[in-house]
DNA sequence: CGTTAAACG
DNA sequence: GTGGACGTTTAACGT
């Protein structure tokens, strides 16, 4: 039996492109909307299995209703280029698919659907419309069903007659009679004004049609008579504007329309030259040949590569104009942990030249001249990666040193919430040729291997060539950038230094956290033995999905909140149902020590190595969004702190020598520091530089009370504000956190920012900065785009204005840590100390410190970090120290 | 491999 | 009236 499936291409790309992050290929083209189309289509096609496919588009120009209202449609905002130049894109691909579109000059995409859908009607052919559109409703049939995106993209409900019967009450041929009485602003068709959908239903309800009520306005009462009367003509024009027009002259045939499939090989070109590649393995098209060659570029140019692979024997051809001829390096460091990577070579580009030295050369007697060369600090190096390069090259013996440049570090600084920094997605952003993915060079997972020695010589100097050609592009945009000092005093010495830290690690106590795991193991027994005996059966309380079962289902708790897939069981639900049931309360408890057993005991273990007793972070330096770092395998920046029972945990942490001492320095309030210095509030200064409690002082101007009638109760609600305006405050954001209603939260905001004006005229100039650049930045020009702020989706765009107002403030207390780091480093080295800089957690630096440096360093630190950056508030640092991390609170 | 929850600043 | 706090990583579950 044939089956039609009509899309409306303009409503389905919108969605798509404001459901979805913004993504662009390597090219820079923006792709979101195109995905979300593909993905949807792809589900809809695997789940109706339609014999006949169309999409239809609105065609750009002018539509006859202007005839009649000269606004239709007037009102809409603009479409973002961001979008429109997706449509030529979706519509190569929906030929590669083979699919059928339509556009006609003078009609919108729902007239052709409208008609098609006529023409189901009579000749009874199964039909599903799929559109972002309500107005399409009046289409639903007896044989028409309507398919209306929901939540985004990643859900359509589907309307039969009945179904919007159920809905609404109404029929779809009435569909029309609601807008014409509630209107549609994304349209702009009027309505009435003050009718919305409430009130349209109720008229519906009972006069059935828009002609109805106006004949019957006699029996409408007050206010909303007096509107309708007054609006009468503007009920019947959107009527009329909401009608779809079915009788468009339609010339195509239905074998235009007949779906037959894909071809593979040209849709997995559509699909590379986009980047889908979870499409390309979801459709299993990752062995296809693809529709252009679009090797041919990169081949043709590594032709031109002359590649030396060089051996044991003729490394002696390494002479030292052929070293100081080399502009770049590339180190093939394989493995996510580099202290745990395997080195499979290095790279060396000169112009047209490259020498490759495969890693078991580079450890030879015969290498000793490179290795040199690879440890002056002297030598200029450019490269992909150095950091994750030295690190993984010290742990072989081998020293990198004299690192001035890295693509990876650049990229980042150049646009840190890119997510393509592979050097392919870099090298095709320039122009440049591409570069093979790892993966289809070595495979992946479990099929990792090793290529044949000429194969990896080809990779490396593809990269290598690949480093040299991008650099020169971003020089000179971080120049144009005003980034030159942020990249070369900065970051690029931060490098070295954070190598030094993750090489010389943090010792463990292996014995103290199998002891605390073994406490743990017993409670964590009791507990659950508890939970079971409430439930009256035993279940994975692991599972949220198990959980909630018991919880809401079985239990019969109130349910407070759902998630996308079910109940949910987080910790802010299970606090508020906590008075009724005994079992909340063991459940909280058993999360959060099988949280410390399984992440910070059993984890930290894992990591802990046996010839040394001690753990190595690896701090990134090119993945947060405001310029932090961040710290894996393990992550040392999320040790428990904030409960006892996991504070514990810090015990574990000690020095590696004995009788030395951990000490750790903490900025006291930071970001607020900061936000008093860029806002230039003077009550905000006053309060840092009289050095106030900055709790109480919120609540002394928020509440209107002196200091001594601030009680504990205020102080914590004014700390929340406090970390509300840091993180781009909402009254809703503030009155989860403090669980008042949100009139409560906006009153308290209102409050701050009377007493505040400086900050609220931040708030309000940062967004407007925003919006106008493009982009936010931190006092060390550190920059952040936020194409969002323009979003007319309200979601993307209050996001956005958050992070305007939140990022200058967390990337500048980061780039102020960033400074106080280089600068630690290099007064231990001047002064010859033998205390070590091991950890950074955003706010806070940790040391371990013989005795006869301990007094030394009780000021130093401080002094260091609050001297990082010249405010107009002072920078304060508190310090502490113990014989492990958790006595030096 | 995506979702949920929990740990940190 | 909408639907939300900012930035991360790890572990476990279940499709």
């Amino acid at each position: 039996m044939e089956k039609w499936m009509l899309i409306d291409g303009n409503s389905i790309a919108n969605r798509a492109f404001y459901a979805m992050p913004p993504l662009t290929n390597s090219a820079g083209l923006h792709t979101n909307a195109v995905y979300g189309f593909t993905t949807m289509l792809l589900r809809l096609i695997e789940e109706e299995k339609p014999t006949h496919i169309l999409v239809a588009f609105d065609a750009g120009k002018i539509t006859f209703r202007h005839e009649g209202y000269e606004d239709y449609k007037g009102g809409r905002a603009k479409t973002p280029p961001e979008l429109s130049e997706q449509f030529p894109v979706l519509k190569d691909l929906l030929q590669a698919f083979g699919i059928a579109q339509f556009e006609l000059s003078g009609y919108e995409a729902d007239d052709i659907i409208g008609t098609l859908t006529r023409m189901a009607d009579e000749s009874g052919r199964e039909t599903l419309v799929v559109t972002g559109d309500k107005d399409m409703l009046q289409l639903a049939s007896e044989h028409v069903t309507v398919a209306i995106t929901r939540k985004g993209i990643s859900e359509v409900d589907r309307f039969t007659p009945e179904a919007i019967g159920e809905k609404y009450g109404l029929t779809p041929a009435q569909i029309v009679d609601l807008k014409g009485l509630m209107g549609d602003a994304s349209d702009n068709i009027p309505g009435i004004p003050g009718v919305g959908e409430k009130t349209a239903l109720k008229m519906l309800h009972e006069f059935g049609s828009v002609e109805e009520v106006l004949a019957n306005t006699d029996k409408l009462k007050g206010k909303m008579k007096e509107k309708v009367e007054t609006h009468k003509e503007d009920a019947v024009m959107s009527k009329k504007l909401a009608t779809i027009f079915r009788e468009v002259p339609l010339e195509s045939g239905e074998d235009e329309m007949a779906y037959k499939g894909y071809d593979k090989s040209i849709l997995s070109g559509a699909f590379r030259k986009l980047e889908f590649k979870s499409l390309l393995e979801r459709l299993d098209l990752t062995g296809e040949a693809g529709g252009e060659s679009e090797d041919g570029g990169a081949a043709a140019q590594s032709a031109e590569l002359d590649i030396v692979l060089l051996t044991e024997g003729d490394m002696s051809q390494l002479k030292d104009e052929e070293l100081a001829s080399i502009e770049s390096i590339y180190v093939e460091a394989a493995g996510e942990n580099p202290h745990h990577a395997e080195v499979l070579g290095i790279a060396l580009a000169a112009e047209g030249k490259v020498y490759v030295v495969p890693y078991d050369v580079m450890v030879s007697e015969a290498a000793a001249k490179l290795k040199g060369w690879l440890a002056d600090a002297e030598v200029n190096k450019r490269g992909y990666d150095l950091h994750k390069a030295a690190l993984a090259l010290s742990w072989k013996g081998i020293t990198l040193s004299g690192a001035t440049f890295d693509v990876l570090l650049a990229a980042y600084l150049l646009d840190p919430t890119d997510s393509g920094q592979s050097l392919n997605a870099l090298a095709l952003r320039y122009g440049l040729p591409a570069v093979p993915a790892d993966e289809e060079v070595y495979g992946k997972g479990a099929k990792f291997k090793v290529p044949p020695l000429d194969q990896l010589a080809l990779h490396l100097s593809r990269k290598a060539d690949s480093v040299r050609r991008i650099a020169r592009h971003q020089e000179q945009e971080l120049e144009k950038n005003g980034m030159n000092r942020l990249y070369y005093e900065l970051e690029q010495p931060l490098s070295d230094v954070l190598c030094g830290m993750e090489k010389q690690g943090i010792t463990v106590n292996a014995g103290e956290l199998e002891a605390l795991g073994s406490e743990l193991s017993t409670q964590i027994a009791r507990l659950m033995e508890a939970i079971y005996a409430h439930a009256g059966d035993t279940f994975n309380i692991n599972s949220p999905k198990q959980l909630g079962e018991v919880l809401f289902d079985k239990l019969g708790l109130p349910v407070m909140k759902k998630t996308k897939t079910g109940y949910s069981t987080d910790a802010d639900v299970l606090e508020k149902l906590e008075p009724y049931h005994e079992i909340v309360r063991l459940i909280l408890d058993y999360r959060q020590l099988a949280k410390l057993q399984s992440t910070y005991v059993e984890g930290l273990l894992k990591e802990i190595r046996k010839e040394t007793g001690k753990v190595h972070t690896y701090y990134r330096q090119t993945i947060a969004a405001t310029g932090r770092l961040s710290s894996q395998f393990p992550n040392l920046q999320n040790i428990p702190i904030r409960l006892e029972e996991g504070r514990k945990i810090r015990k574990a942490f000690v020095p590696s020598e004995p009788g030395w001492y951990i000490l750790a320095a903490d900025y006291s309030q930071i970001e607020l520091r900061v936000l008093a210095h860029i806002s230039g509030d003077e009550g905000l200064k006053e309060a840092f530089l009289t050095d106030m409690d900055i709790h109480t002082k919120t609540a002394m101007d928020v509440f209107g009370v002196p200091a001594d009638a601030v009680d504990g109760n205020m102080r914590r609600q004014a700390k929340a504000v406090n970390f509300g305006i840091v993180y781009g405050i909402s009254d809703f954001g503030l009155s989860q956190n403090l669980n008042i209603t949100r009139k409560e939260a906006a009153a308290f905001i209102e409050q701050y920012f009377a007493a505040f004006k400086g900050v609220r005229k931040y708030m309000d100039d940062i967004v407007m900065k925003a919006r106008q650049d493009g982009y936010v930045t931190t006092l060390l020009e550190r920059r952040r785009y936020l194409p969002e702020i323009k979003a007319s989706n309200f979601n993307l765009r209050s996001f956005a204005e958050r992070t305007a107002m939140n990022t200058p403030i967390q990337g500048t207390a980061a780039d102020i840590i960033k400074l106080a780091m280089v600068k630690m480093d290099q007064t231990l080295r001047e002064r010859g100390l033998k205390s070590r800089m091991l950890l950074q957690v955003h706010d806070e630096l940790v040391f371990e410190v013989p005795e006869d440096e301990l007094e030394l360093m009780k000021t130093l630190v401080p002094e260091v970090m609050e001297s990082a950056l010249e405010l107009d508030v002072p920078l304060k640092a508190d310090v502490n120290y113990g014989v492990n991390w958790y006595e030096a609170k």
